[in-house]
RNA sequence: GGAGAGUUGGCAGAGUGGUCGAUUGCGGCAGUCUUGAAAACUGUUGUCUGUCAUAGGACCGGGGGUUCGAAUCCCUCACUCUCCGCCA
């Protein structure tokens, strides 16, 4: 959610953010400041009249204590009108307050100024690139096709137990599963991240904290009975562990790490090129996640940056790092790369990071600030990236690493799977 | 699941209708004393909103109600604790 001073006192630095997302935006910031005009008018109407009521409470406490009951009386004829006030002015600033509200949250997240503009994921800009395309011979197969081969992972047995897109994973398949988690979360543990780990069902609460809810009601899971959603990533547990807390400048930055299942509706995304383990209803994620001033942030995603890089490097994957473009940015981000492998039998890069600065986006829905030096609290900046989500970047490693006599494991794996070789 | 007791400021813990935004203790901060520190003493110490600045408004688990006036009374929801039951 923006902050309303930002947008009263930038308005125009506002409209032209958001205009790299879409220009339709501008012509809401103005609703937004419209109603929030209203908003404040009746508030303050409200106030008013409340500040009367409460001289005149406090003088019939005088006088009752005092004994003179009849001037009280008095006195309490002349708070009917004000009754009567109060309800309306009260029912009017929180319908306003409400309609403000809503229309607020319409609103995304502000790009920064680097963000590329463009509406479509092909005007990603790509910021880098590292290895040589792995050249396979005419035989390479698919990763669907290696794990059937070599009995890794079992979709049909996933769809028997539960349905379409949840695997079941077994056997060396299921030692690399493991193995990968261990890596990436040792990993994120030697770069100064503490180990977070966190429920994977959340509240409503937690999802309007991270920008989840409402805008993507329909991704999550609702256990309606519980009335609570399974989580699509661990970014929305760890990140609400700071909701509604303040926290003092010497903590921060405050860097956690978490491994979770990912649960994801995925309606209406089936296509042809979702196939294997491109995508799933559930999947498995490390996800680092930073609280930071806002003096820290851009500096710290550049380090969050470079953690995911070293993580693909040392799985000897072949990636590039794409910076999104507005319209194909998330909502709740400010800047957003993503990181994609190349997957050499598929010919495909697939997005297997992203990692954004939400600035004080997710922060003020959060209500978590910062004590600076002078006592003064402010919001604080938070960011997050996968390190690394594991379905495609078991695809990847299975692709390019086939041989005809098995599949190689990269040598950074060896000792978190105790095996060299998948044959 | 059954029965009971609770939820107050960073923490502990008072407060049952009117100068209570809240006694007190601890902690924190500042000062006195000291070469320095500790102790002792003194002062200070929540959040949101609002104003150029004052003023004003709101917050005692959440929501609603009664009242001129609610931390205090009523309703409701959530959570915590104790005992019993069940259970990985």
């Amino acid at each position: 959610m923006l902050q309303l001073n930002y947008l009263r006192e930038q308005t125009a630095e506002a409209k032209s953010r958001l205009n790299k997302r879409n220009p339709n935006f501008a012509s809401v910031v103005d609703e937004v400041l419209a109603l929030d005009e209203k908003a404040r008018a009746a508030k303050k109407e409200m106030e008013t009249n409340q500040a009367e009521a409460n001289v005149i409470a406090k003088q019939i406490g005088e006088l009752m204590k005092n004994g003179k009951r009849e001037e009280a009386e008095a006195l309490k004829q002349q708070t009917s009108q004000l009754k009567a006030d109060a309800k309306l002015l009260e029912d009017k600033s929180k319908q306003l307050d409400e309609e403000l509200f809503a229309k607020l949250v319409t609103l995304p997240n502000t790009p920064n100024e680097i963000v590329p503009e463009g509406k479509t994921p092909e005007e990603n800009v790509t910021v880098y690139q590292y290895g040589d395309l792995p050249a396979l011979d005419k035989a390479a197969l698919p990763h669907w096709d290696l794990i059937t081969n070599y009995n890794l992972i079992d979709f049909e047995l996933g769809t028997k137990i539960t349905g379409a897109g949840f695997p079941v994973y077994r056997g060396k398949g299921a030692r690399m599963q493991r193995g990968l988690v261990n890596f990436f979360l040792d990993e994120a543990m030697k770069a100064g991240y503490e180990e977070i780990v966190p429920p994977f069902l959340v509240n409503a609460e937690s999802g309007f904290g991270t920008g989840q809810l409402p805008d993507k009601e329909g991704q999550m899971y609702h256990a309606q009975v519980d009335d609570l959603y399974l989580i699509p990533t661990a970014e929305v547990p760890i990140t609400n562990i700071y909701r509604d807390v303040i926290l003092k400048e010497e903590e921060l930055p405050i860097k956690n790490v978490g491994y979770s299942p990912c649960f994801r509706r995925e309606a209406g995304s089936w296509g042809a090129h979702v196939r294997g383990l491109n995508r799933l209803h559930q999947f498995e994620k490390v996800e680092i996640v930073q609280i930071a001033t806002p003096e820290q942030s851009y500096q710290l995603l550049d380090e969050m940056v470079k953690h995911v890089q070293s993580l693909l490097e040392k799985l000897e994957l072949p990636y590039r790092i794409l910076r999104l473009c507005g319209g194909d940015m998330g909502f709740t981000s400010a800047l957003t790369y993503d990181f994609e492998t190349y997957s050499a039998a598929q010919q495909r890069w697939l997005e297997v990071s992203s990692t954004s600065n939400f600035e004080s986006f997710q922060a003020n829905r959060l209500k978590c600030r910062y004590k600076n030096k002078e006592g003064k609290n402010h919001l604080v900046h938070t960011l997050n990236g996968s390190a690394l989500a594991l379905p495609r970047i078991l695809a990847t490693i299975l692709e390019n690493n086939q041989t005809p006599n098995g599949i190689k494991v990269p040598k950074a794996l060896i000792p978190y799977v105790g095996f060299d070789m998948i044959s």
